[in-house]
DNA sequence: CTTGTTTATCTAAAAAATTAGTAGTAGATT
DNA sequence: AATCTACTACTAATTTTTTAGATAAACAAG
């Protein structure tokens, strides 16, 4: 569009729900990974062609195994967290992780035992 | 598609970006809404399109004001950014707020200052 | 009151994302 | 070797999203 301009490397949906089986797997064939789709399962040439989208957007490598070509991932899935978190952050809390632990404790989305294993993270990532 | 189902009532990229524009504004018309938008500015007809799209999908109402529209969000900022915090959590870190803390604390992705704000903010969230 | 301006609605073109068919190939099977 | 099978590569149809033109209505200016 214009104004309204695509964060680079990002994936679309089917994309990253691709990597999400992939990140899951280690690795895997297209048949692996339509293997831990949900119902109703996407036809093997739809996996194929995300596969393929995900190659060339160095997102993902192959290896051939066999007659075939296993599949895995060349960006880890923290590496993309960070990015996704990043831009949430950016989106919704003006950047800042603090004022998104601040609004979801306002909110009492977080119980008792995450506000605790919070303080312990944050106490011990202080005083390394 | 299939196994690739999307998520209920999540915004595409572009309608997100007028979301974001009329969050900020708290109301406008449409050219107030472009008025805001990064250059180069889409054309009067996209963003009343989206803002079409938003009203059908019930994220925005209008109110007439003189001889047009003024818009609004009917979705609070922080009640969709629960949804997409809890999607993010829920394909990241395994629907827990500590572990992503955690990794961002491990990755030193937080500041010193960061992390004495969510430990005050832990704090008084304990005990109120 | 006629002409220009603003703006909302309707329609549709263009682009992007998703889905899947077909063909070709290499290896396994009889 | 001829056939069958499993797989990748290529191509393309379909659907969704994005972009914007054309039309019509409301109002303002001369």
């Amino acid at each position: 569009m214009a104004g309204l301009k695509r964060r680079k490397q990002e994936l679309t949906r089917g994309e990253e729900e691709v990597m999400q089986v992939l990140w899951e797997l280690g690795k895997g064939t297209v048949n692996d990974i339509i293997g831990r789709m949900p119902d109703p399962k996407p036809k093997y040439t739809t996996v194929a062609t995300f596969i393929r989208i995900l190659e060339n957007k160095e997102f993902v490598r192959h290896e051939t195994v066999g007659k075939g070509f296993v599949y895995y991932p060349a960006v880890a899935k923290e590496e993309y967290a960070r990015t996704v978190v990043g831009n949430m952050l950016a989106s919704y809390f003006d950047g800042s992780m603090s004022n998104m632990v601040s609004f979801f404790s306002r909110q009492e989305d977080i119980s008792a035992r995450e506000l605790d294993e919070i303080m312990d993270i944050v106490e011990k990532a202080r005083k390394p």
